[in-house]
DNA sequence: ACATATCCCGACAAAAACGATCAACTACTC
DNA sequence: GAGTAGTTGATCGTTTTTGTCGGGATATGT
């Protein structure tokens, strides 16, 4: 699981798509206007999504891209995987060539941390983002986190999220 | 909020460093032996954990680097914000040039989405990384996710998570 | 003095991000 | 049914990021 502009500008295309496709299909050319991306990226990573099966092209006039799944059967984790796709496996396959076992526990971890942002993001449907129902309330936890252990340089950073 | 390889290669050595501290600092050139990293990548990494006063150094014969808080104050979420530093901040500095209403509509349910992300991540202490007290219940939820909307190709995917 | 560390820097190759250009397809018009 | 404009699709080039290598300076315990 990695998590990069890419991901985000294909998680905005999709949510700009998403928000329109009643329309009819939508165009890169509309979409790279309204969100500011450009036309060639955009084609790129839905290249992507297609071969990925998230969205089916209509080409010609009037043409464009549609969702090629109901809305909310389409995650946050569809998108960024479909776009950011060999994501190395954690080096190290598995099991062989991991020399002595900390490091093998030390993978696990991070195997499992990954595991658990997965679950997060596929919790998180395209339509649950465009009807506005993603709960707000990580706000309180983050405060809280900071308040208990906040350094001068800690806070200035947290502005910049 | 960023997740790539520098993150996990900081996480990973702080998380070495964090189980053999016990026995006075721990050199850099240990931690790049033992979990395979470039001894000059892990100092520019550790360049910034140290400026950002999650690590302390101790120079000379004996030296290497020591957390510079409680390994129960210490969490992901602080390691790769330390590494991953500049943020680009969402483009639009969170009110101007958006120019229609929309986009930032889009820009708001991103933040959103960055701040629940850090609040996972800041939840998760270097303490209960070493000490395995990281939750597996992650894997339930994806399985349940998968089994509600597979498709070939989502299933090939997933196995490479 | 010497060996062992952190620190700082510049150069570099490989890969990823991003952009531009051109080829292929298709609906529409005449 | 031929031309044309609006599209996607593929390929290449440039810039930025990753990660490594090497060298040198500074600090410090023995």
């Amino acid at each position: 699981m990695r998590l990069t502009t890419k991901g985000r500008f294909a998680v905005t295309a999709m949510i700009d798509l998403a928000s329109r496709q009643a329309d009819g299909p939508v165009t890169l050319a509309g979409i790279a206007e309204r969100q500011k991306i450009s036309l060639s990226y955009l084609e790129q990573l839905f290249g992507k999504l297609r071969r990925h099966d998230l969205v089916s092209s209509v080409r010609g006039p009037g043409g464009g891209y549609r969702l090629a799944r109901d809305i909310a059967a389409i995650t946050v984790a569809d998108i960024i995987i479909a776009v950011d796709e060999p994501l190395d496996a954690t080096q190290c396959g598995g099991k062989e060539n991991c020399h002595d076992a900390h490091r093998c526990m030390t993978h696990d971890l991070w195997a499992n941390l990954n595991k658990r942002m997965y679950a997060y993001l596929d919790s998180v449907t395209l339509d649950a983002l465009v009807n506005r129902r993603v709960q707000p309330d990580a706000d309180m936890a983050v405060l809280r986190n900071i308040r208990r252990r906040a350094t001068p340089s800690t806070v200035r950073e947290i502005a910049a999220i």
